[in-house]
Parts: structure tokens; C-alpha cells; sequence
RNA sequence: GCCGCUGUAGCUCAGUUGGUUAGAGCGCUUGAUUGUGGAUCAAGAGGUCUUGGGUUCAAAUCCCGACAGCGGUA
């Protein structure tokens, strides 16, 4: 069976319906993955990720995995999958990201990266090898192999020395991977990862440095991390210009809603983002209307739906007033009701610019529907 | 009843030998959050310094009275 099947590109633009072929099941893409960094969808249980939310695809990150609990326990259990009970496709991140953005004292080095554990400051390695190894036992669906997210602003140089270590990293993460297997019994797939800052030059040289080495999949890295949303657009543009048609791509880390339509028109087929799910923990809905900050006082007597137009747990169950007071309490029901509404949101979204996709009336959907996304909370003004 | 201690922001409290526009933490209000720390960060509102007198160029600060709270005591 393929692991990637086009089913429809939306002229004039590059958006793109597909399907993912995976043991654990099929993903209609455009998707949006929820973060479940350590085995857990922080807030939202397996059945309410399968019953509430319908994901079909969640991602772990074999940096926290390798640290805690290990890659040990993890092959005792029998891998992620039977760990945490979650029989759906997994897809974890190398944590490539994690060891430059948590762990202290790392050095870079040609073949890996040393770094300190954020939990107890014992050092370690990674190498694209150990980095496999450890994504071997966790026994994801899909892999990402090591990389080096290029800060932004990043002058040139940084970016293109940043890129080439990306693009050296990703001939050994090939190399472990073929000379290594799946330990379930059941197939892993594994993507490279885009990286060259805001450079055209040097994402056209990443692409092509990775389609030479014919992995499975395409990610893009190093976006959405400081650089305006106009260069990340253009960014994405260009590099999906290069990137085969005949294999998906993963904007790693995005993003905000109307970044995530943005993108779709841009030939992007996969995401990821702990926007959904933390912002959801700091009382931070996002709506079909716009974005609701749950903790705002004129809410304490708003005794309507967060989201008049979600059919989740929570809105058809649940009010503005009542999700505000749990949220002042600190009950710990206001971080489940809003992870779930979020991340409702989120798969809604994607399953709409799919249907969208498929019926031809995307690009006036999306212009129409990110005016709204964007815009904050009617004031007292705006009602009048 | 008497003796002592204490009254400063919604709460807990700083406030120097009397000296510019009285501060902090928490809470509250409003933002931010992009390959996850329920974290964190930023901004803002809020005070007749219990009250009435007095001393002084100047009082949250010193003096006298009243009121309130706490502790001790008969």
C-alpha cells in the first residue's frame, strides 16, 4: 500500500488534498496533529482524543521520551503505541528542536549534539544514529531525524553553515534508518527536514540535498520562530516550488489558524502546533469567530456557548461563564474543556479546507474565514 | 477594668534619625504565547496611611484623645 496518495490539487494555487497510508490507520491530509510530547495529549485523555477530537495522527517527542522514561522501558512496554494505549498513527519529532530550546550547556558538533538533560543536568548525545535508535523503540509511524532549528534572525552564514549540518545529519539519520528496523512488526517512515532560515538560496539547496537521499516524506523547519508571517508565507513558497508532489509536507511547529491556511495554499499537507493545546491551558479559545479569552471579566455572566458554531464537548455542553469560573477556581476541568475545544477547533479547520479543497471553493473560503479567525473579542464598541 | 502590642492597596506586610509623586508579594484587569513546563513574560488599575486634634517649614513616621483587633492580667 502507498504511504502517500494525492487525491486532488486545487487550481490556481498549490492547494492539496491527499491521503496518508500508515499500519495504524489512514490520515486525510490537510491534517493538524495534536502535541502529545510525553505519551499524553497534556489535558485530553485517549478515548476524548479519539471520541471528542477524532485525531487520526499525534506526535511524541523522542528528546522528552528518551529522558523519561527511556527508550528501556518504552521497548518493554512494546513500544509508544501499547505504552499509551493509542492504536492510531504516531509521529514523533527528533527533539532536535527540544536541545536547543531546553537543555543547557549544548555542544554542537559535526556528528551530533551534546546537551544536558532539563530534569536532572545528566549530559548526553545525540547523533542522528542514537536519535533513530531511540525513535526505533519508541516505534513511531513516522520519524523526523535530527536537525538544527536555525535561530531567527540568523545572518547568512550562521544559516548556511546551520543548513549544511542539517543536510550532513540527514545522510547518517538515512543511513541508521536503512540499516535498522521496525521492532513492532509494524512499517516507520522517515522524513527530512528542510532547513535555511529565510534564505531562498539555501531552503533550494536543502530540498534538493534531501530529495537526493529519496526519504518518505519533506518537513519544514526553523519557521515560525520570530520572523514575520509575510516571510514565513514567502519562505514556505519557495520551498514547496521544489519540494516532489508525490510526497508529503510537514510544516513543523505552525501554527496559528490563519498561519495553517495560509500555508495549505502554499502545498503544505501536515502540521503541528502546541498552540491549540497550551493556549487552551492559559484560558485561550480559538473560535469560528475570532479568538475568546475565557479568563476576561465580562464573561463571569455570559451564559452563552464559548463557540456558537462548534458542536465539541464543551460548547454543546457548557458555557462561557461557567468555563471563566472553573478557570478563575484553577479546577482542573478547564484545562480539559479547553484542550478539547481547541483542538476540535484545529481538526475542524483541516477537515474543512480538505472538503474545500475537494469541492473547489477553498481560496474564497479561506480569505472570507481568515478575516475572521483573526479578529479578537468584540468590544463594547464593536457590538454597538 | 488595667497593662502591652498592632491598625499602610482586595489580602499579607515593608516603609531608615520626620524630608520629592507612599512601595513589594499575592490577588485583580488587559495583552503575549508557534517541532509543550498547568510554566513564563509584559503592561495596567487600585491608597483620605483607622479616626479627631496637636507639634513642625515639612508627619505613614513624634505627642494626646477616640475607635477597632490581638495578647496578658484581676
Amino acid at each position: 500500500m502507498n504511504f502517500f496518495t494525492l487525491e486532488h490539487t486545487a487550481a490556481p494555487g498549490k492547494a492539496r488534498a491527499a491521503r496518508i497510508t500508515t499500519d495504524h490507520g489512514e490520515i486525510e491530509t490537510p491534517v493538524f496533529m495534536p502535541v502529545g510530547t510525553q505519551g499524553t495529549v497534556k489535558a485530553v485523555n485517549q478515548r476524548s482524543l479519539k471520541e471528542d477530537i477524532n485525531a487520526r495522527i499525534i506526535l511524541g517527542n523522542t528528546y522528552h521520551l528518551y529522558l523519561r522514561p527511556g527508550a528501556q522501558i518504552l521497548e518493554k512496554a512494546g513500544g509508544l503505541h501499547q505504552f499509551m494505549n493509542w492504536d492510531r498513527a504516531i509521529l514523533t519529532d527528533s527533539g532536535g528542536y527540544q536541545v536547543f530550546s531546553l537543555s543547557e550547556l549544548r555542544k554542537l558538533k559535526p556528528h551530533g549534539v551534546e546537551f544536558r538533560s532539563h530534569l536532572d543536568g545528566s549530559k548526553h548525545l545525540f547523533t542522528p544514529a542514537i536519535v533513530i535508535a531511540a525513535e526505533r523503540s519508541i516505534g513511531s509511524d513516522i520519524m523526523m531525524p535530527l536537525d538544527e532549528c536555525t535561530p531567527y534572525p540568523c545572518d547568512y552564514l550562521y544559516a548556511k553553515k546551520s543548513q549544511e549540518l542539517t543536510s550532513n545529519w540527514a545522510v547518517l539519520n538515512k543511513e541508521a534508518f536503512e540499516n535498522s528496523s521496525p521492532l513492532y512488526g509494524h512499517r516507520q517512515f522517515l522524513f527530512g527536514i528542510v532547513q535555511g532560515s529565510v534564505y531562498k538560496e539555501l531552503r533550494e539547496k536543502s530540498a534538493h540535498d534531501l530529495m537526493k537521499l529519496d526519504f518518505d516524506g519533506h518537513s519544514i523547519g526553523g519557521l515560525a520562530v520570530g520572523e514575520p508571517a509575510e516571510t514565513m508565507y514567502e519562505t514556505i513558497d519557495f520551498t514547496t516550488d521544489i519540494l516532489p508532489q508525490n510526497k508529503p509536507r510537514y510544516l513543523m511547529g505552525v501554527g496559528k489558524p490563519e498561519n495553517i491556511l495560509e500555508a495549505i495554499a502554499r502545498g503544505v499537507d501536515m502540521f503541528d502546533c502546541v498552540m491549540p493545546t497550551r493556549n487552551a491551558r492559559n484560558a485561550y479559545l480559538f473560535t469560528w469567530n475570532g479568538i475568546l479569552a475565557m479568563r476576561n471579566a465580562q464573561y463571569k455572566d455570559d451564559f452563552t456557548p464559548p463557540d456558537a458554531d462548534c458542536t465539541c464537548y464543551a460548547c454543546t455542553n457548557f458555557t462561557r461563564a461557567y468555563l471563566r469560573h472553573l478557570f478563575i477556581a484553577e479546577e482542573i476541568l478547564a484545562l480539559e474543556l479547553a484542550s478539547i475545544h481547541n483542538l476540535h477547533f484545529y481538526l475542524d479547520l483541516t477537515r474543512e479546507a480538505r472538503k474545500r479543497i475537494l469541492d473547489g471553493s477553498f481560496y474564497e473560503w479561506k480569505d472570507l474565514i481568515s478575516k475572521k479567525l483573526v479578529r479578537k473579542k468584540l468590544t463594547e464598541k464593536e457590538k454597538q
